[in-house]
DNA sequence: GCAAATTTGCAACATTATAACACTTGCTGC
DNA sequence: GCAGCAAGTGTTATAATGTTGCAAATTTGC
């Protein structure tokens, strides 16, 4: 599998959409689960950009191009989404990213710029580990995950402080 | 300092609660800062139990005894309270809970038991850790973060399997 | 094709949070 | 004490986010 594109970096941002649409459509199948119109164009939506939309943004473009949708459509179509992980959604934000490990069964770890709203999901074993002893030291039982930091991406931090190294 | 009870196992909680009333005053004095009779009261009824309370639950507690504020007045109790660090606002569930490590100015990880509802905020150096290295892997400089764990206490854990010895 | 199940459309509503502006309270300097 | 100012509170209205319930349309399995 080739390595993803870091949504900080310059990209070919039309590769990302239509990869994460491809690997949509094949959950899906696999799953039997019905990729419709509607979810297939609110997860394209979701992925033009790497930064997280509200549910009220998706309706707003939704109706701009002519389908006149009402919130309960956006947030079904969220809800099909969210369960077969194709996107997650954002409790800090309230708003939804497109999932870039999806099928892999995971919670994820967002890093979200506070100054360009870019969004970076993570996977690391780590968090994952030390987060597991923390709850097993409580005999607490973890079954879901909110891990999302909140902070200054590269590209901003360089902005910020142009005369710093970049550790890139 | 003494330990502090564990939500799970019972405990004075007037003790908890008093505990952090005299803990915020302290902390409002050394910070020149107004801990008013609505502020006090507000982060009282937080207190009253280790679940975390909404804005508007707190806005009804208010109602019923008498003092008949509009949301404003609890969501600027609510600002203060944060701004302060005495209370944590939860975005998994946009509630609040009383912060149990008020003026050490940390970010918590709450353990959050879908079953009862009880919250535990811990705090842990090798999660804090583990996140910071993932985020600077990225280059990603983190400033806050939002930790919240769901799953089930050890308490509702017993009830659901009670055969199960207990590591408590 | 047809019955059943799933999906969508739609209207109303519930919950959470904020804006704007007037009024009150408490502090500061004199 | 008290004028003047900043901070805090009251009140009304409204914004933003999310849900319920039911009917119509579409798809699926047979």
């Amino acid at each position: 599998m080739p390595e993803r594109a870091l949504p900080y970096r310059p990209h070919n941002h039309d590769a990302c959409v239509s990869q994460a649409l491809a690997d949509a459509r094949t959950i899906c199948r696999e799953q039997n689960a019905r990729l419709t119109a509607i979810r297939e164009r609110v997860l394209e939506l979701i992925w033009q950009s790497h930064k997280p939309l509200g549910a009220y943004d998706i309706l707003a473009q939704l109706g701009s191009e002519g389908h006149n949708a009402a919130p309960p459509t956006v947030y079904r179509a969220l809800d099909f989404l969210l369960q077969y992980g194709l996107v997650h959604r954002l409790a800090s934000l309230n708003a939804f990213t497109g999932c870039s490990h999806a099928g892999e069964n995971h919670h994820g770890l967002f890093l979200i710029c506070h100054q360009c709203g870019t969004v970076l999901e993570l996977e690391s074993a780590p968090v994952s580990q030390a987060i597991d002893d923390a709850a097993r030291a409580q005999a607490f039982q973890p079954e879901g995950a909110t891990l999302e930091i909140s902070g200054l991406c590269p590209r901003c931090r360089a902005e910020a402080n142009p005369g710093a190294p970049s550790h890139d």
